[in-house]
RNA sequence: GCGGGAGUGGCGGAACUGGCAGACGCACCAGCCUUAGGAGCUGGCGGCCGCAAGGCCAUAGGGGUUCAAAUCCCUUCUCCCGCACCA
């Protein structure tokens, strides 16, 4: 009798797969491809449960389809710039470079200790040279496309991380690395990528993701790009023509015969114009210095008190003349749209409660169609809806689309408006005034001004000497001989740009790079992406939802315009999974509240860490770190290795296999119809639901069937049970792979299974040839009856009404109607 | 406010196309085995009534459709996530 010790099975099983390079593959046309993929990790802290679970899920998605005959791509790499790794280094005094090898080695290391089929000569880096050169060659195409440009801009500063931060990257006003610290506004010089000129591309084909793409990912990514159509109308200042003329975007110029007031942004550029010489100078520029001094926080923003003052100037309303005041309102944004707004009482929640403080007048423009609200006096709350126009002059009458359209048709006409769709996603500012990232390929000559570096220069390589500080500028401008460089057109003297790139850049298409990691002329060769892309699934953590994934989307569509690709999206499939919590609280480094999963393979064994993460939640949940829970993984997998190895000896040298039905013994034909049974359940399981945990509890139960009929050798055939010990064995082997080599071994074959297929379920013995039949009496369960499947309707009615407990709730009443299901139910309904 | 999702035993969770609610596991209880048990094995385990057979109630609450609802429809509530004065 053997034992079951998990450390050693799958040391054993880990070196032989490697010593086979079993996960090792190559693009072949001839075979249909799957491409899985997990987002790569940033190599900092330690391996714990939460990574665990999504390379769990990874690599059983993974070993299934190449068990279903798939050629599996399944790389690993790590994101290895970024800002930990320098301020790990400023702290204890490393480089950058040596802190990060050394985690990757650390994580590689327990990676293996899983087990997980990855191929690791794919394995890329983001920080060494021979990646990063990409990213320049990709800025430098996008420069030539006119996608990448500089410009001073107001930046989002976060003072711990010391440099520029994306949109993106700013949560609730704060640092999405550092939540308690707001970030401030800085106006600084600056790379951006133009990802607006895909906003379109970026929103349509989220059409294409639905349904594949879990809902919420694409409705964040629809939400965070923020389309808006609706027209831009200009306003000419009546005092001071000189100050405007000012513009408005509104979603409803159909509303605008009941604009009462123009309001800007404090911040709007034509505000010092307009109060220059206002008889309410006095009184604005005041409250105007206060209303900047106002806190910037969002969440103070979203529900502070709106405020505002008059500019002592009026607007001239382009489609009736009308003079209407010019505000000053804490509630219009600079950032969106135009900074100003024509404020429409009666027909916008916020334009209502403005006017109803300042007492601005609030005309009905649009009535829905019970004629409401009523136009002859101020309505009592805004009417929002679309209807029908009235007091609007010759667009009286027509309904709200139709007035859209003829205004602003004739807003065009006459020049003074155009038809205009904005957008709530901004350019992707790459900048990033630190060391280490990736350097941004540009050389600035006092004479031939901004010039790329040429191709045949790259990659620029971060130098490694540098003195790191941390303190607001960028590191390699203190580095001489870096920064220091010639003009690659006048060859005089010039300097470097010193800012590196975010390091979202290098996430943005690593997946490509996992198809031809070594190409040294190109980032990629075509036509190994060609048969790789687009990445079948995809799977990570909901965190990603907006950012890396909408740069990667970007950035699928530059290569494709580039001629690189023929796709437009770069996954296929999207999974978030949930995360594993602790005390009801995320894993992390900081809160202390880790489980290693070098710990965890230690003590248990892989197999059962991986066990456990696929049978106590679903994927898509968050799972809750049991340590009783893992016990009962544990014992599960114990007792799986027992039973075989109980009955190894038997059955070693026999060949599995069923046989003719008409010979299988009563105990026979139960177990294999289990057996089948279970492969059927659980082949659905994993190729169309995911329910790994449902697949789990059923293998159990066959497992526990199994168990319920010992001793097995006094009812059960050797080459019988077999077949049924096989199948536990070969529907395990995707979630518990070293465990299931090492019993397939016992089970007498020689060759491993890792190149074995996926069994095919007998429909013949799967199916039941005696079924329970419950039998209802007005849709309550009276009785069940044990019958041959298949029986009649008339049979059934006839074995049922047989039943006592039913002759009970039907004798004196009266049988109404008769509900038969096949092979399921009788129900009697009587009146 | 808008958008996305969820609500089932003490706990994690099953329940496929509307057809036995609570699979499987954890915890707990009882028993067996044992020098011992944090091992293994057997049995029990939603609530109420009942010695039992059995009955009634039960999938957040209320209503509806249906022979039949955790599942479909309406409605109310609660919770989680995202966005949030987006003009």
């Amino acid at each position: 009798m053997a034992d079951y010790i998990p450390q050693a099975v799958e040391a054993k099983w880990q070196k032989r797969w490697e010593d086979e390079r079993v996960f090792e593959t190559e693009a072949d046309p001839a075979k249909p491809k799957y491409y899985v993929l997990e987002m790569l990790p940033y190599p900092s802290g330690t391996l714990h449960m939460g990574h665990m679970r999504n390379y769990t899920i990874g690599d059983v998605v993974a070993r299934v389809k190449r068990m279903r005959g798939f050629n599996v791509i399944h790389p690993m790499g790590w994101d290895a710039f970024g800002l930990p790794a320098e301020n790990a280094a400023i702290k204890n005094n490393t480089h950058p470079r040596e802190w990060t090898n050394k985690n990757i080695t650390e994580f590689k290391r327990v990676l293996h200790l899983f087990g997980f089929s990855y191929d690791w000569r794919r394995e890329i880096s983001t920080c060494e040279p021979e990646y990063y050169r990409w990213n320049q060659w990709f800025f430098l195409r996008m420069l030539e496309r006119g996608l990448a440009y500089r410009k001073k801009s107001r930046v989002n500063w976060c003072v711990k991380c010391a440099t520029v931060l994306a949109n993106e990257q700013v949560v609730n006003g704060c640092c999405w690395r550092h939540e308690e610290t707001p970030v401030e506004a800085k106006e600084i010089e600056q790379w951006f990528l133009k990802t607006t000129a895909y906003a379109d591309q970026l929103i349509d084909d989220l059409k294409q993701l639905e349904g594949s793409w879990p809902d919420r990912v694409i409705a964040m990514q629809r939400n965070w790009i923020g389309k808006s159509q609706g027209a831009k109308v200009k306003f000419a200042v009546a005092e001071t023509p000189a100050a405007g003329p000012i513009e408005v975007f509104t979603t409803r110029i159909d509303t605008i015969y009941g604009a009462t007031a123009l309001i800007l942004a404090p911040n709007h550029p034509a505000m010092q114009a307009l109060l220059e010489g206002s008889p309410e100078r006095a009184k604005a520029e005041p409250a105007l210095a206060a209303m900047r001094q106002m806190s910037v926080k969002a969440e103070d923003l979203a529900t502070a008190e709106k405020i505002g003052f008059y500019t002592g100037r009026h607007a001239r309303n382009p489609f009736n003349g009308a003079e209407i005041p010019i505000w000053v309102a804490n509630f219009v944004l600079m950032e969106y749209g135009t900074g100003a707004i024509m404020a429409v009482p009666a027909h916008d929640e916020r334009d209502f409660e403005f006017a109803t403080k300042y007492g601005l007048g609030k005309p009905v423009v649009v009535q829905g169609p019970a004629g409401e609200p009523a136009s002859d006096a101020p309505p009592k709350e805004p009417f929002t809806e679309y209807g029908k126009s009235v007091n609007s002059g010759p667009y009286s009458g027509l309904e709200t689309a139709a007035a859209m359209e003829k205004m602003a048709a004739e807003a065009e006409a006459k020049g003074f408006g155009k038809r205009e769709t904005v957008y709530r996603l901004k350019d992707w500012g790459i900048s990033r005034q630190r060391y280490w990232g990736a350097p941004i390929p540009i050389i600035y000559c006092p004479e031939c001004g901004m010039v790329p570096v040429p191709e045949a220069d790259l990659p620029v390589v971060l130098p490694q000497d540098v003195k790191l500080t941390g303190l607001g500028t960028s590191p390699l401008a203190h580095v001489p001989q870096f920064i220091n460089t010639t003009c690659p057109l006048c060859h005089r003297p010039a300097k470097r740009e010193t800012d590196t790139m975010d390091t979202f850049v290098d996430s943005a298409w690593y997946f490509y790079r996992y198809c031809d990691p070594h190409n040294d002329k190109a980032p990629f060769d075509s036509s190994k992406v060609g048969y790789w892309m687009p990445i079948d699934q995809y799977i990570g953590g909901i965190t990603h939802a907006i950012l890396h994934l909408l740069y990667s989307r970007f950035w699928c569509k530059v290569m494709r315009d580039l001629g690189l690709i023929q796709h437009n999206e770069p996954a296929a499939r999207l999974f978030t999974q949930g995360m594993v919590q602790k005390g009801g609280v995320a894993m992390s480094k900081s809160r202390g509240n880790v489980v290693g999963a070098e710990d965890m393979a230690q003590k248990y064994g892989a197999d059962t860490g991986r066990l456990y993460t696929l049978f106590a939640a679903p994927p898509e949940k968050d799972l809750e770190w049991s340590e009783e829970s893992i016990e009962g993984a544990w014992r599960f997998l114990s007792r799986v290795f027992r039973l075989v190895d109980r009955h190894a000896g038997r059955i070693a040298g026999v060949c599995a296999g069923a046989g003719e039905m008409a010979a299988l013994s009563e105990k026979e034909r139960v177990l294999l119809r289990k057996a089948h049974e279970t492969l059927r359940r659980v082949t659905s399981d994993f190729e169309t639901r995911w329910h790994f945990n449902s697949a789990i509890a059923l293998i159990m139960e066959l497992v526990n069937e199994l168990h319920a009929h010992e001793p097995l050798e006094q009812a059960v055939r050797p080459e019988i049970l077999k077949e049924a010990l096989e199948l536990v064995t070969l529907m395990l082997a995707p979630m518990v792979p070293h465990l299931a080599e090492e019993l397939w071994e016992m089970l007498g074959h020689k060759n491993g299974l890792s190149r074995v297929s996926w069994p095919d379920y007998n429909a013949e013995l799967a199916r039941a040839d005696e079924v329970e039949v419950m039998v209802q009496v007005n849709g309550r369960l009276r009785g069940r009856l044990r019958v041959a499947a298949g029986l009649g309707e008339e049979e059934l009615v006839r074995l049922a009404l047989d039943e006592a407990a039913v002759r009970a709730q039907i004798d004196g009443k009266r049988l109404v109607k008769k509900i038969v299901v096949a092979d399921k139910l009788v129900n009697l309904v009587v009146a």
